[in-house]
DNA sequence: TCGCCTTATGTTAGCGCTAACATGGAACAA
DNA sequence: TTGTTCCATGTTAGCGCTAACATAAGGCGA
């Protein structure tokens, strides 16, 4: 109802107010507001007062396109997650937010859900409005997405991996050592068959390679491996279809998380510590939740804001290290 | 390194190549290419062939910044959220992008974390940028930014809510209601000593206040109220701070969940039904977690990706209905 | 054959703003 | 006095694109 009744009070009732009819009712050039609105400190006293009055009365919302076309700034930035539901990404996006949006940036958000075809539709469409930076998870996932964001000539950031031939800047860890610590430890623990579950991306894909190829080095049989897809639901029912296996490592904690709970349901998850666990699970993530269940999770832990905040500060600054490897822990807790 | 030297095989040396350079290269005029690009059933196959083959040839990427200052139409929508880390307003933005992306819409997103200040600044952030809609959690914090939104003249639309006196559109479901569902849930299993916590945030507030009042209206003590800081952590710690409680409901998931992990180091959690909990516990959101924990968690459903399609589809259509209930479920488990 | 419609393409002006370069006056040292 | 410098403000042109209105060339019925 009232959608249709705007508040005249302090509103102009056609359109939005301009620069110009600003400088008009203020008795100055439009130049001079623009340095209101942008650099106020080369304005004399008395004339601001005078623009800023005829702003207030006006209700005038600076136009940032106009400005953005105008001066070849468009003070924002494109970021590319391949989902932000559920997911640790959201840390990322949350990170790099809190560092670029008080310097003025805006984030324009885009989702590729994990399809190399919609990762380039929306690459590209994120290029057409010319952020000034760009920030996505991992690397593109053709030639074509590659080649547009070379093309660009703009700071491009990769995250969450650390690309052997990186586009340009490059905030993440290593999955493949990720991998390799979690079989490393299981191994140490004794633990004779080990499994791997989560998703076939190329991150999850480097992390399998690092525990596989750590667990043959160790004299363990080749760990199996059970692709799921991004719906938890999967890794609840995971257990039943890996017999004899006393190790998992789950790609992300959520796969962890809903693993155990498989476990808990079949019996075979005990209250005490790892050692007293007949199958050892392992997440990656730290989300919260995994100090919050019983057992508590062990997991690679890893910064998603911290990753976020870097790529930020990599899109501010061009010199200087492009390539910043930030790590990863492994948290050991009751659950393996 | 490969960032000072990029690839010149396909893309233009300078900089990015204009419409007129593209419409040069392929003997036409500007408009053709900008026909090409947007209504290219209107331009004859051959003249669209050549052109295409120019906007190859140079790399060109349309820029949308002048194309929103020419048309009047950014092709975005603002999006304002408290945060997108760890919470269930992910959701939300991930259904409303679904939504959107596909229609050429960019999400430009921003977080106000809870403070009124930042609300107002963001607010004012999104709007210079023109986008053809806002979607945000909740209704502005100030009068100010109530303002803004109104003298807009765009499709607002609060969420997570129902507002008394909206701005224009509402995709939420009734928080008092929800609070109301819970406490006679609760005294219907014969609780007696309610409690309640969570943030003071305007939703949480409003489940509070219907939880009060029915607890009340049911005979029952005045519920105790535990504010809590966004960190889960206090959550866990809750438990010894409510003495004598016997059942309570926690304004998120997240903090049901960290407070029955206090519960279970008290030693006061059981592995049966609801009925031999000596605290009941019931949550809000309905993460996929709760399900995976045990006792499993009771708790409010709410659809955070439906209110996000909801939301979106209210700014495409500027007509109907503007206030859509979504409604909540009260989902019994095992935690109460 | 002529006018009229259709289809394909072009011309012109301008969106709202800012970069870059004036301009004019006050302050000030020599 | 006469530059020289600084400060406050203005003028001009144009960012890259699109809306709106031409224009030109065929097709076609009468």
């Amino acid at each position: 109802m009232s959608s249709e009744l705007p508040d005249l009070a302090t509103g102009p009732a056609g359109a939005a107010p301009t620069l110009s009819e600003v400088a008009k009712r203020a008795g100055v050039s439009s130049i001079t507001v623009s340095r209101v609105v942008r650099m106020p400190d080369l304005v004399a006293p008395e004339t601001r007062a005078r623009v800023e009055q005829a702003m207030r009365d006006l209700g005038y919302v600076p136009n940032l396109v106009a400005g953005a076309l105008a001066s070849a700034r468009t003070n924002s930035v494109g970021v590319l997650v391949p989902t932000i539901a559920n997911s640790i990404f959201a840390d990322t996006v949350q990170g790099l937010s809190d560092k670029l949006e008080p310097l003025g940036f805006s984030v324009i958000l885009a989702q590729s859900r994990y399809d190399a075809a919609r990762e380039d539709r929306m690459l590209a469409a994120l290029l057409s409005r010319r952020p000034e930076a760009i920030i996505m998870v991992g690397s593109p996932a053709t030639e074509e997405g590659s080649r547009l964001l070379r093309n660009a000539r703009i700071p491009i950031v990769e995250t969450w991996d650390l690309p052997a031939n990186p586009i340009d800047a490059v905030a993440g860890f290593d999955n493949y050592q990720a991998g390799v610590a979690v079989a490393k430890h299981l191994a140490a623990q004794g633990r004779k068959q080990l499994a791997f579950i989560g998703g076939d991306d190329p991150r999850g894909t480097r992390r399998w390679l690092g525990y596989r190829d750590e667990a043959l080095a160790s004299g363990l049989a080749e760990p199996r491996r059970l692709i799921l897809d991004r719906k938890d639901s999967g890794s609840v029912a995971a257990h039943a279809r890996l017999p004899g296996v006393d190790a998992v490592f789950a790609a992300n904690d959520a796969h962890a998380i809903g693993f155990m709970s498989g476990l808990r349901k079949a019996g075979v998850l005990r209250e005490g510590p790892a050692s007293a666990q007949p199958v050892a699970v392992i997440g990656l993530g730290d989300l919260e939740m995994g100090q919050l269940i019983s057992p508590t999770l062990s997991t690679i832990s890893v910064h998603g804001d911290a990753i976020g905040r870097t790529a930020a500060t990599l899109t501010l600054e061009r010199g200087g290290e492009r390539r910043i490897d930030l790590g990863f822990e492994l948290v050991l807790r009751d659950s393996g």
